[in-house]
DNA sequence: ATCGACTAGGGTAATTTGGGGG
DNA sequence: TATGTCCAAATTACCCTAGTCG
């Protein structure tokens, strides 16, 4: 549980201190108080969402902790890698998950905004991957690009349980990163 | 009588050690010193108050301390509802998941005090699913409960790699409800 | 131009929190 | 790893002034 103290949110947003307890205190910037004298604490998430809010910049080093990023689901090591490597030639962030309950862990550990999934992975039928997904609100901003080798039959019905896109192997790595920046960058 | 030291109620609410201690001083934390050296100790649940007297987000691996749930992961779902009826016998909340996807989910949307695992789920690898949970420091007071038609080496084997007990199928319903009580009462 | 309501910031004293060495 | 003590730094409340907007 990452915080923020008053004084910090002060400095990152170049206001007054008394400024920043103001907009705690009137509820603009979600936060809580210490036991002590009421010292103010925000979750930095609080604060991110805060600035998206106000439209203002926000800072490098807070970046890193919201960037949103991408799911690699693939059983296959390599090609999970060769997403990945194509993924960071776009300049995004991603995580590999060799296995469905990992996918399903990392899903929520990451705030992921892309996730690629393999659908002819041994044991794991993406399609009920696709409809579980699309079932939880948590998660109906997630963007889910299926990749397969399987027949366009199998991905249009991929497609219709609520992937967002498919792409099928083989495909350059161009055709990929297009599709992946169409998601990422909204 | 579970307990929390000093240390982690700081790394808790990301405020310093001393911080706490005089916190449990001062009477705002209700603790208590052992006899030694006067190391305080804290009861969970007053921990737990502590924070929703004062809003402080509440940890999500507390969470699990406060309403228990169980984690049913069970590809067939006739023996999951099985498993499920003998929980609510004894009064314990529970959910059921039946693939792995769903299950890594599941478990950091309800933040589960046990689960329950078939190791025996086709085309998913029970044994990688404990090694993977068992890395995650998030999930480190998860119990894991194998339930398997397997051999008793390979239920040997899941207890070495994390799993916190085993029963093989069958198996009677009291002697899971025994089971099951001893994980989620402590 | 003046007023009133509101927001931001300055100064000070009191308190809390944090850090280092034992 | 946790604690007690001492000290420095950060935070808060309170009271105040300055600026903005209608």
């Amino acid at each position: 549980m990452k915080t923020l103290t008053s004084g910090e949110i002060a400095a990152y947003c170049d206001v007054n201190l008394r400024t920043v307890i103001r907009w705690i205190e009137s509820g603009k910037l979600k936060g809580f108080k210490l036991p002590g004298r009421g010292n103010n604490r925000v979750l930095i998430e609080e604060f991110v969402s805060f600035l998206e809010q106000h439209n203002i910049p926000i800072p490098d080093d807070l970046k890193s902790e919201i960037t949103p990023s991408i799911l690699i689901v693939d059983d296959m090591m390599p090609m999970a890698k060769s997403i990945q490597r194509v993924a960071r030639r776009g300049g995004f962030e991603s995580h590999i998950a060799t296995g469905g309950f990992q996918a399903g862990v990392m899903l929520s550990q990451h705030n992921s905004k892309l996730m690629t999934l393999d659908l002819s992975m041994p044991g794991m039928d993406g399609y009920s991957v696709i409809q579980f997904v699309r079932e939880q609100p948590k998660y109906k901003n997630l963007k889910i690009l299926v990749i397969s080798a399987l027949d366009d039959i199998s991905l249009e019905r991929a497609i219709k349980i609520g992937a967002n896109a498919a792409l099928s192997k083989p495909f350059s790595n161009d055709e990929l990163l297009e599709t992946i920046k169409q998601f990422m960058l909204d």
